[in-house]
RNA sequence: GGCCCCGUAGCUCAGCUGGAUAGAGCAAUUGACUUCUAAUCAAUAGGUCGCACGUUCGAGUCGUGCCGGGGUCACCA
C-alpha cells in the first residue's frame, strides 16, 4: 500500500489541526514503510529558512539506531515522501537533514482548516479539567506593591489560557488576612483609640457600621506597628495574642477585622480591574477558619501531626531528602495557626467544595520551600486526592536598573498603582512626542495611553522567562519597536484600520491563494499557533506565548510591506489577502487577549 | 555550610524532548514614506554560550566539579 493513501486517511481521521503533527504523522509513516520507529519521523520548523520550511533531523537517530549510514536513510525516506505529491521540495543536506517546502495547496488546506475553528485548533485534543489557579495574594491594610505585579500578571494569563482550553477554572484571589499582620494592627489601633468597642472584652454588639479607620489610615497603621513590634518586644507578644484570640472569634476583634478586610477588599479591586484580572473567588486565609479546628483534630487522631518543641508540626522529611527540610508548622508555641495551616486547609477545604484535578499557585519563587512542605504535608495527610496536581508556579522578581529589587527613590516599597499610573503617562507622552496625540479625541486618547501603558508592563513582564528576575525599564518597555506589547497591539491596529477602509470601499475577502513568500511565511507564522500553545500550557510559561506574537506580528509586518492589499489589481489576489489580514488580526488578537492585552481600535 | 534559581552580543533577553553557520530587540552604521498608519520595513556590524572535564557521530542544551550573582534553610507572610 502506498503511503499517500495510508496518511491521506490517517490524517483525515486524526483532524488534527497542528501542521507539525501532520507532517510528523507523514514523515513517520515514511519512516515506518521502512521498518523503522514512526517516532524518527519527527518534523520541525526550519532553522534555516533560505533551505525549507521544515525540517526532519529524525535519519541521523534512526542511521545509529540501526547502525546504518545516515544519509542513506534519509535518501530512502525522502524518495517515499516524494510518491505522496504533497511536498513542493524536498532535499538532503549536511549528514542526513531533510528539508521540507510544502505544496501550497497544502499550506492553504491546512490553513482553511485551521481558521475555520474558533480556537484555530488548539483545543482539539486537549482533556479538560477541572483547575484552580491561586494568585494575587494581596494583604489587608497593605497597598498592592510591586510584588503583586507579577503574581497577578502571570496568574491571570494562565487562568485565561485554561478558559481557552476549555478547562473549568475557578480563579481564587486568597487575601492574606488570617496571619500575625491582623493582630499588630488591632493592636496599633487600640493604641491610637483604646476607647473603642472593639477592645472592650465586656461589650457585645452591636458593633458600628463604619469602622474607625480609613484605607489611607490602614496603610500607614501596618508599617508603623510593623516597626513597632521590631523595636517594642511587648507590643509584639500582644499583637501574637491579639492574633491569637482573633483567630479563637473574640466579638470585637472579628468586627474590627471585617472591617480592614471589607475596606482592603475593595482597594485591591481598583487594581484588579486595571490590570484585567478577573476571580471567580474572593477567598482567603480567615475562610479557612471553621474547618481549621476538624482538620486539627483529625491530623492529631490519625497521627500525623506530633508536638516539637511546643510546637505542632507534621514532619514532611523524606528518607531519600538530600536537603534539609523542616516540618509544617501548624500551630505555634502559643497556639496561633500559620499560613502553611491556612494552605493546608484551604487545599482540603477546595478538595471537599470543588474536587479540582490540579492546583497552581502562582506566588514568588522565593516561597517554594514553603510550598513544597505543604505540597508534602498535603500527601502525607491525604488532604486531597492523589491524582490532583499541586503546583507552584514560582518566579523572578522585578528589579530596579541597578539589578536589584525596584525600589523608590528613598528606598521604600513601590505601589502597584504608582507603577501602573507611570506606565500609563509615559504611554501619554510618547503619543504626544510622536506628533499624533491630535488624532485622538481625549477620552480616545486616555483610552489609547490606557492600553499601551498597560499592555506594556504586561508584555515585558509575560514575556520574561517566569523563574528569571527582570529589570524593570518603562522607557525600553513603552517603545513601539522590538519585543514589546505596544509594537504587537500596533499591528492588530493596522490590520483594523485597513479592513474598515475595505470595508468602506466594499472589498471583501475571498479564498486564499499563495503569491508571494511573505504571504506563505505569515501562514506557516499563523499554522504554529497550536505548537506554542501547547508549550506554554504544559510548562504554564506565558513567555512562549509572547514569542508566538512576536513571530506572528513580524511576519505581518513584513507582509504589509511587501504586499499591497487594498491596492492589488488582482481581484483573487486582493481578496486572498484579504483574508489572510482577517485571519492573522483574529489570532493576534486571540493570544493578545490570552495574555491579558487589550487592543484599542485605533493608535 | 546544605538546597533552589540564574550566568548566552556593549545593554535587555529567546533558544522547544541534544542536530547544520547560536537567534531577536535595543544601542551603532546604512537604505526605504506622492503608495493600505514610517509607532513600520530591509541591510551591515557585533559571540571562547561563566570555566573545566565527561557522555555522544554531534553539547548553549545532558552529567560531574568549580567560579560569579540572587534566594532560601521551623514558630513572619
Amino acid at each position: 500500500m502506498s503511503i499517500q493513501v495510508a496518511t491521506q486517511k490517517k490524517v483525515s481521521a486524526q483532524v488534527t489541526l497542528s501542521l507539525l503533527t501532520q507532517l510528523s504523522t507523514l514523515v513517520g509513516q515514511a519512516f515506518a514503510a521502512h521498518d523503522l520507529d514512526p517516532a524518527f519521523g519527527k518534523v520541525v520548523i526550519s532553522q534555516r529558512r533560505e533551505l525549507g520550511q521544515f525540517q526532519c533531523n529524525g535519519a541521523l537517530a534512526a542511521a545509529k539506531q540501526a547502525g546504518k549510514n545516515p544519509r542513506d536513510i534519509a535518501t530512502v525516506i525522502v524518495g517515499e515522501l516524494e510518491k505522496t505529491g504533497l511536498f513542493a521540495e524536498l532535499s538532503l543536506a549536511g549528514p542526513g537533514f531533510i528539508n521540507i517546502r510544502l505544496q501550497d495547496d497544502f499550506l492553504i488546506g491546512h490553513l482553511n482548516e485551521l481558521s475555520a475553528d474558533p480556537g484555530f485548533g488548539c483545543q482539539h485534543g486537549h482533556q479538560a479539567q477541572k483547575i484552580i489557579v491561586d494568585y494575587g495574594g494581596p494583604n489587608v491594610a497593605k497597598a498592592m506593591h510591586v510584588g503583586h505585579l507579577r503574581a497577578t500578571i502571570i496568574g491571570e494569563s494562565l487562568r485565561r489560557l485554561r478558559v481557552f482550553l476549555g478547562d473549568t477554572v475557578i480563579s481564587d484571589v486568597h487575601f492574606g488576612d488570617w496571619g500575625l499582620p491582623m493582630g499588630l494592627l488591632i493592636k496599633e489601633i487600640e493604641l491610637g483609640q483604646p476607647d473603642l468597642v472593639y477592645f472592650d472584652v465586656e461589650y457585645t454588639g452591636p458593633y458600628p457600621d463604619d469602622g474607625p479607620v480609613t484605607v489611607e489610615e490602614l496603610q500607614i497603621l501596618y508599617p508603623a506597628a510593623s516597626a513597632r513590634s521590631k523595636e517594642d518586644p511587648v507590643f509584639a507578644e500582644s499583637a501574637r495574642a491579639a492574633t491569637f484570640d482573633l483567630q479563637n472569634g473574640r466579638a470585637g476583634y472579628r468586627a474590627l477585622w471585617q472591617h480592614m478586610r471589607d475596606i482592603s477588599v475593595g482597594e485591591t479591586k481598583t487594581d484588579f480591574d486595571l490590570l484585567g484580572a478577573h476571580f471567580t473567588d474572593w477567598k482567603g486565609e480567615a475562610d479557612t477558619n471553621d474547618h481549621m479546628p476538624l482538620m486539627l483534630a483529625r491530623l492529631k487522631e490519625e497521627g500525623y501531626s506530633e508536638i516539637s518543641e511546643g510546637a505542632v508540626v507534621v514532619h514532611v522529611a523524606e528518607g531519600t531528602d538530600k536537603k534539609k527540610m523542616p516540618p509544617l508548622i501548624l500551630q505555634k508555641s502559643d497556639g496561633a495557626v500559620m499560613y502553611g495551616t491556612t494552605d493546608l486547609a484551604t487545599i482540603e477545604m477546595r478538595a471537599h467544595e470543588s474536587d479540582p484535578d490540579c492546583i497552581l499557585y502562582v506566588v514568588d519563587a522565593r516561597q517554594s520551600l514553603h510550598f513544597e512542605q505543604v505540597f508534602r504535608a498535603a500527601r502525607k495527610c491525604n488532604s486531597i486526592k492523589p491524582e490532583c496536581q499541586l503546583e507552584h508556579i514560582g518566579f523572578g522578581t522585578v528589579n530596579g536598573k541597578d539589578g536589584k529589587p525596584l525600589k523608590t527613590r528613598d528606598g521604600g516599597v513601590v505601589r502597584l498603582r504608582a507603577l501602573i499610573e507611570d506606565a500609563i503617562a509615559e504611554a501619554r507622552k510618547v503619543i504626544t512626542e510622536a506628533g499624533i496625540s491630535d488624532r485622538f479625541a481625549a477620552d480616545e486618547l486616555e483610552d489609547i495611553a490606557t492600553k499601551v501603558g498597560i499592555s506594556a508592563i504586561k508584555y515585558a513582564d509575560l514575556s520574561n522567562q517566569r523563574m528569571s528576575n527582570y529589570i524593570f525599564d518603562l522607557e525600553r518597555f513603552t517603545k513601539f519597536e522590538g519585543r514589546t506589547g505596544p509594537y504587537q497591539m500596533y499591528a492588530a491596529v493596522r490590520i483594523k484600520s485597513m479592513l474598515r477602509k475595505a470595508a468602506d470601499q466594499g472589498l471583501t475577502s475571498g479564498p486564499l491563494v499563495a503569491t508571494h513568500d511573505a504571504e506563505r511565511n505569515l501562514m506557516l507564522a499563523i499554522a504554529a499557533l497550536p505548537e506554542a500553545v501547547i508549550a506554554a500550557t504544559e510548562k504554564n510559561a506565558p513567555n512562549i506565548l509572547c514569542e508566538h506574537v512576536y513571530a506572528l506580528t513580524q511576519e505581518f509586518n513584513a507582509f504589509y510591506h511587501d504586499c499591497h492589499v487594498l491596492g492589488e489589481k488582482d481581484e483573487s489576489i486582493r481578496a486572498s489577502r484579504l483574508k489572510l489580514c482577517e485571519i492573522t488580526l483574529r489570532q493576534i488578537e486571540l493570544v493578545l487577549e490570552i495574555l491579558g492585552i487589550d487592543v484599542p481600535e485605533r493608535m
